[in-house]
DNA sequence: AACCTAAGTTTGGCAGGCAGACTCAGACAG
DNA sequence: CTGTCTGAGTCTGCCTGCCAAACTTAGGTT
C-alpha cells in the first residue's frame, strides 16, 4: 500500500493535530504544564483574546486534556481553576519535542532559554528515539512504516 | 525567576510554533517526510487549497526547512520539487510525538492506524524521555526548569 | 499551431482572530 | 444595602487569512 493512497486525516498526527495543531493550543498546554492555572494568568502571560482563550479551554475540557475544578481564594468567591488531566499531561513529550528542535535550530549565540534536568540527578533531559531492542536511531533513516488497514477507515 | 513573569514568546516552544504552529505546517512536514516531494502530489494528498501550499511551502525555503530542486521527467519540462533539508528532517521527532499521543489517546479498537519499526531488527519505535544519564522519566514528574537569563530577551 | 500538464496566481466570499468595551457574580467597605 | 472591586468571561466591529474555483504560465507533445 502507497502512502499517498491513505487518506490524510485517519493518521495519529492529522487526528491529533486537528484538536492541538493551532498556534495558541500548543502554547496553552506549555503554561497549564508549567503550572499556571487561572484563566487571567493565562491571558496575561499569553496575551491572548480572552474570547479566543475561552473557546480553546472548553475545546480541551471537551477533549478530557484540561479539566476545571472549582478553587478559592481567602476573601475571594470560588471559582474555577484549570489543570492537565493524565491525558493533557501526555502531551508533554511534544512539547519537549518542540523546545528540541527550536534548541538546535534556532536558539542565538546565548544557548537556549531553558534547559530541562532531570530532578534526581540534575542531568540534562533529553528526546531519544529508540527501539523496542534498545536501538537509538536518528530521525528518517532506518525506519519503516507498517499500515494497519483496519484501522485506516473514517 | 518565575515562570509567569517570563516573555511568552521567547521560549523555544514559542519559537518553533511561530514557524510550524499551523494545522497545515504539520501535516506538510508530515507528507514531505514521508516521501511526498511534488506540489500536485502534496495537493492530491492534502486536500489544502493551492494558495495555501504555496505560502507554505515558501515560509518552510525561506526557514531552510525545505529545498527546492529541478528535476525533471521523461517528456515533461523541468520543474521544481521539495524536499526536507537536515533542518527539516530534525523535525520528525515532533511528528512521532504528535503520532504517539494520537496512538495513546485516540485509536479505535483496531488500534493504531501506522507503526513505526526498526529497519534493521523489525522492533517497535518509540520515543524516550531520558536524561543524561540514563534514567528514563514519566513527563512531567522530576522535570526541573533552568532558565538561561542571557537567552531570555527578544 | 493547437493542445496538454504541473505549478502556481487571482478572486470573491466567509470564518475566525483580535482588541477593547461590556456584563456578571460574589466579597467587602462604608 | 449601595457602591465598588475583581476575576472570568461575552459582545462587537474590524481585518486577516482560508477556501474553492477559475485563470495564467511555461515548456513539451502531436
Amino acid at each position: 500500500m502507497d502512502y499517498a493512497d491513505q487518506p490524510t486525516d485517519c493518521c495519529s498526527i492529522a487526528r491529533t493535530v486537528s484538536i492541538t495543531g493551532d498556534r495558541w493550543m500548543m502554547l496553552i498546554l506549555r503554561d497549564l504544564s508549567n503550572g499556571l492555572r487561572r484563566f487571567d494568568e493565562l491571558i496575561g502571560h499569553l496575551r491572548i483574546a480572552r474570547d479566543v482563550l475561552t473557546r480553546r479551554l472548553a475545546a480541551l475540557v471537551d477533549e478530557g486534556m484540561v479539566e476545571r475544578r472549582p478553587y478559592q481564594q481567602l476573601g475571594q468567591r470560588p471559582r474555577d481553576e484549570y489543570r492537565l488531566t493524565a491525558k493533557g499531561r501526555d502531551f508533554v513529550p511534544v512539547l519537549i519535542a518542540l523546545m528540541h528542535w527550536g534548541d538546535q535550530h534556532l536558539a542565538g549565540a546565548a544557548g537556549p532559554p531553558v534547559r530541562l534536568r532531570h530532578a534526581d540527578c540534575g542531568a540534562e533531559i533529553r528526546l531519544e528515539l529508540r527501539c523496542a531492542a534498545g536501538h537509538e536511531l536518528t530521525p528518517g533513516r532506518a525506519v519503516e512504516r507498517e499500515f494497519n488497514a483496519a484501522a485506516l477507515d473514517g
